[in-house]
DNA sequence: TCGGATTACGTGCACCGTAATGATC
DNA sequence: GATCATTACGGTGCACGTAATCCGA
């Protein structure tokens, strides 16, 4: 067996083309590596290198086996990677979801029931959210559908509904519903770190205008000082029950309603039945 | 990095179960392999074991670091084998022969030509010959046939008549020239090394029972001693002029007579142009 | 009490760096 | 003289083995 290091200087020494070089680059003496280099040789049972007196090259052997040592240097390093990586998922739950508002929650129960763990959360609109889930991107998602029993465990945990948040002088600041069809070609104020809502909002609205706030609070500020249509839902007033000088419209549209689920694929539904218990016991 | 020795005592211990048996194994005592698994585990920076008071054992990570660590051994045991064999096969010309005459020939000459290397060689009868030339198996052949020219470098080395050795008593001893087939039933003494001979004689003579002798010396010595029918070629009697007791009639079959060639790939020509350059001279 | 793992401790040698040498441009 | 490789030499850190300790069956 050769250790790796003589390896990796044979590497070394075939990048930088001289042993002076390739010594400085892995901040050893040339002495030392010229030696490495005569024990390599020497384990190999194989000269590697052509010595001219004062200058020495890679031989045909030396040629292949640097080709060689390339290929085993980087297959150690995926190795360690993988190792790591596969330590590291172990002890993170990293939670997809397709809307922002339940992942505070969620993220703080996780870190309660499964305490020790880092808990890492990602949101996004990409409707193959739960096939993300199987390929073990994610090890939970909160999704708005009820996904398929067979490969996935899942329980409801919140509901939510989309309302038009309109100021007062607003021509349609007395409807008691809207669909979003209705106010098309409007300018709105948007998150943007909204989910699948962000889709449904361009579908509908194909003429809107969205002013899109990467930070909340910047967000709120703009709803507070201008005039300009936004939306919130049910369970963001719930949460935040101050009251404001706006108007909730609720959104009639059939998807502007949704039930939230958590779920996790089937073989993982042991890990996580202390979440899964939680949720259907408060139900 | 990670020096590979590591990776092999922790396939060692996973291959004995305890560290005492592994250290064992590794000729280490066994304070060393202990300390060597927390280094590995530290420059992993992921634990690898599940320690309990007296005993230690693989934890999930201990068991994929397992398996990739043998894949990275048998990677690295491969490499060091390829580098060997590529140097060993520039220092040997393997030759591989349809036919035994020629072979202490081509043989000596070799190592006349190219003083220094390894000559190796093979008798074969199987067709594919020309074939394992281009693999790479053999580095130089002699054939039957010409060779594809586009393919390989060849030129011819000699002729070859068959003839069949009879003593004078046998009813066809005074034939001026026999067909195989004619002798189809007899039983025959027959060298085992005969290459492409051996196909020809079962394909001809499909009744007759052939007596295999490995050694040619005990067959010269049956030949001598016994009534039975065998075989012989001008060549064999021009090498080895001694007067026999036996009459040698010429076999008239087409294929009984043949011209052998020296061939090489074509990328390899210039690698044997002493050889070809002193056939050709000789012509 | 024995077998197995870890910790403590002293030691040797493998490998390093510096210095010297030789060679080429 | 500058650059590059190899050899010589002296020093040191690191990994080893021995011994001691702890733990469990």
């Amino acid at each position: 067996m050769i250790e790796i290091h003589l390896f990796e200087q044979l590497v070394a020494f075939a990048d930088c083309g001289t042993l002076s070089a390739a010594a400085e680059k892995l901040h050893i003496s040339q002495p030392a590596l010229s030696r490495s280099m005569q024990r390599l040789e020497q384990e190999l049972e194989v000269t590697l290198f052509d010595r001219q007196k004062s200058r020495i090259l890679l031989n045909e052997n030396g040629e292949l086996a640097v080709k060689y040592a390339r290929n085993l240097l980087l297959q150690e390093n995926s190795m360690i990677e993988q190792i790591r990586e596969f330590d590291r998922k172990k002890r993170t739950i990293s939670l997809g979801s397709c809307a922002p508002v339940l992942v505070p929650e969620v993220v703080s129960l996780l870190s309660w029931l499964y305490s020790g763990m880092t808990i890492s959360s990602e949101i996004t609109g990409d409707p193959a959210l739960a096939d993300y889930l199987l390929e073990g991107r994610y090890q939970l998602a909160i999704l708005h559908e009820k996904p398929d029993e067979t490969l996935f465990c899942s329980c409801p945990v919140a509901d939510e509904q989309l309302y038009v948040s309109l100021p007062p002088v607003h021509p349609l600041a007395d409807a008691e519903g809207l669909y979003l069809r209705e106010l098309d070609g409007q300018t709105f104020l948007l998150y943007s770190q909204t989910g699948f809502w962000d889709k449904l909002c361009r579908r509908e609205m194909p003429s809107s205008r969205f002013l899109m706030q990467e930070e909340m609070e910047v967000l709120d500020e703009l709803v507070a000082n201008s005039a300009l249509p936004a939306f919130t839902t049910d369970y963001i007033m719930r949460q935040d029950p101050r009251p404001s000088d706006r108007v909730a419209i609720p959104v009639l549209d059939e998807e502007a309603s949704v039930t939230y689920y958590c779920a996790c694929p089937r073989p993982e539904q042991t890990r996580f039945r202390a979440l899964f218990r939680h949720y259907r016991s408060r139900s």
